[in-house]
DNA sequence: ACCAAGAATGTAATCGATTGCATGAAGTGA
DNA sequence: TCACTTCATGCAATCGATTACATTCTTGGT
């Protein structure tokens, strides 16, 4: 009954072979002979066996795992590019541990622990404000090769990373609402300090620029990418005296609160106001109006980061420094943004 | 410069002592007196010596790690349940790897081998779809005390499983939409043979039929529980010759898709039809109408899981069989549902 | 003062797979 | 046929922590 694990052992046992040959012709069959090879598989076939991990992880120095640190467990936003990661891992053998900032905090847990026990041989970071004793601790010589940003970054260190072309999506969405006819055009920002936050209101603001038109300071209205928080940009919105004919939101979800709130003051999308969102989250299809926005492939993102980390730590070569990967954005029209009227 | 990672070695070479002793210092520290534990400590610090877990793990033969499964890794859904069963986790210095099906079924890995190659020492299953085949092998008497069913579950297999009040909530949702004065009611179902489906239609159907009710087979849409689907339905309800004035939604995202899809149809939410979703997603608070629901508690439901894993994985003796915890739900009015108009 | 019980520590085996080195077999070229 | 390379395999060390068992040191009771 006690239903002992099948080891190497039994496998060596059964085939008559050593336990060298064995693990020869599983992890490096053509050092082996076609013979034995074939035998060593019957067996492993018969006795069922399997490679217990924990040993070969200690042996070999690898655990064949990556870790991904995500701000915030319970943020929806990330679960495309979990899928995108996970979808390139599994493809290459590794095992994927995903933890959140908040958890790792309050277990206090360091980052860097996770790699130097031997828990992961990489990670994926997607929170681009980690505590600076983070950063500082992951810059160190021994790890900095084994740890890749997506989505967002920090620029308190040159890690190599997989970002959207943030700046220029906000660009598009602006320029899509000049097209349209709108010049008074708004923005609600991400939340302060936060990289792409910066990024897009940068993009923003130059394209503005760029038009002939005086980005105005009342009509960029501080916020966070999250729904209360459009919510509450929107009773800003409200409060203004001259309103801007066109906004464009940082996020979706951003945009789909305001959108909402405002509807509930009888403001009419897009008849009385064009909204543009970043993301295209899936739900934006399917909220009324359906949401104009500026796409970024998450799923994309994330596999992109995955490729990248494995290339990292493979690579036994000192790689070109601190490469950054961007990934396309485009513009969806719907229906929450219209000509202006006249 | 090679970085050597320092072990047990080094820390019970500059504390004076054995490796025996270290390592009883740090897992069991009352095996040893006050003076040494205090040199340990001391040496621990000193070398910034970390378990290497690998050595550990192998000689231990535990991971302290937890495999979560979903079904989908994509699926928003699930972040908060994640959450949930991280933070418990972390609690316990456990780690969390977290696998979609797809991506399982995808690299031909088997579920079970997880738990045998020692790579996990329990899992928590979220998805009650599994196939025929990993369910009988994760019977298997070796593993069954392993594994705990989360938010879904299968009938197949009699495993422990958290899951929500699903038939009660159900009840609630028309039971609030009686009380509203409504007596021809609807359901949009879940996907077919969902066990969550399932109850909540069994749950609907139960209630109705005990206010004296006789359900309508055209007034039960069949549909799955994404946003695509709710979309269908809201097509198949505009079909209708004589419809409902109320729906209950098996799921939110469902119901807010059918929601935007009828408004684009003219019709009021909930003037003209008034509409109940299932789960409370953060979302249904900033639609427009805001959506009344029945909210299940995501968090608890991953929390709870990963304590019953926990329990699970400790118990030596035998325990109580496939044990069912239940979260319960509650209606969560919003504006989407009101008052029949006469 | 002596012995037994118990506490603290050390020695060395162990977990299971991988791999450097050694050995033997087979093949190659002159 | 001989010397020599190449290939296939086996032996045994190794990864680093834990723990059964042995040993030494306390301590308390009589």
């Amino acid at each position: 009954m006690s239903e002992k694990a099948t080891t190497v052992q039994d496998v060596a046992r059964t085939a008559g072979v050593s336990t060298a040959t064995v693990s020869r012709a599983l992890s490096t069959p053509d050092k082996v002979s076609e013979r034995t090879r074939e035998v060593v598989f019957k067996a492993v076939e018969q006795t069922g066996y399997r490679v217990n991990r924990a040993a070969r992880n200690l042996r070999t120095q690898r655990s064949n795992t990556a870790l991904v640190i995500l701000p915030d467990l319970s943020n929806p936003f990330f679960s495309e590019i979990l899928e995108g990661i996970s979808d390139h891992l599994s493809g290459t053998g590794y095992s994927m541990l995903v933890a959140g900032m908040t958890q790792i905090r309050d277990s206090g847990e360091r980052l860097i622990d996770y790699l130097n026990d031997g828990r992961a041989d990489g990670m994926i970071v997607l929170d681009g404000s980690l505590p600076q004793d983070a950063i500082s601790s992951l810059t160190a010589p021994t790890h900095r090769d084994k740890i890749v940003f997506a989505c967002e970054w920090t620029n308190q260190a040159d890690f190599p990373s997989v970002r959207s072309r943030n700046r220029q999506g906000a660009r598009d969405a602006i320029r899509h609402l000049y097209d349209l006819g709108h010049r008074k055009i708004g923005h609600i920002t991400g939340p302060e300090g936060n990289v792409l936050s910066l990024e897009r209101r940068d993009g923003a603001v130059a394209e503005l620029t760029g038009l002939g038109i005086a980005p105005r300071a009342e009509w960029v209205i501080p916020a966070g990418f999250s729904l209360p928080d459009g919510r509450k940009a929107a009773q800003r919105f409200l409060k203004l005296k001259d309103r801007p004919t066109a906004i464009f939101c940082a996020s979706d979800i951003q945009a789909i609160a305001l959108i909402s709130e405002l509807q509930r003051h009888d403001i009419r999308v897009p008849n009385d106001l064009s909204v543009v969102g970043f993301d295209d989250i899936e739900m934006a299809e399917f909220v009324t109006p359906a949401l104009t926005t500026i796409r970024q492939d998450r799923f994309q993102l994330g596999y992109a980061a995955a490729v990248l980390l494995m290339e990292c730590i493979s690579k036994d070569s000192s790689r070109d420094y601190a490469q950054i990967h961007q990934i396309p954005t485009n513009l969806v029209p719907r229906d929450s943004t219209a000509p202006l009227l006249p």
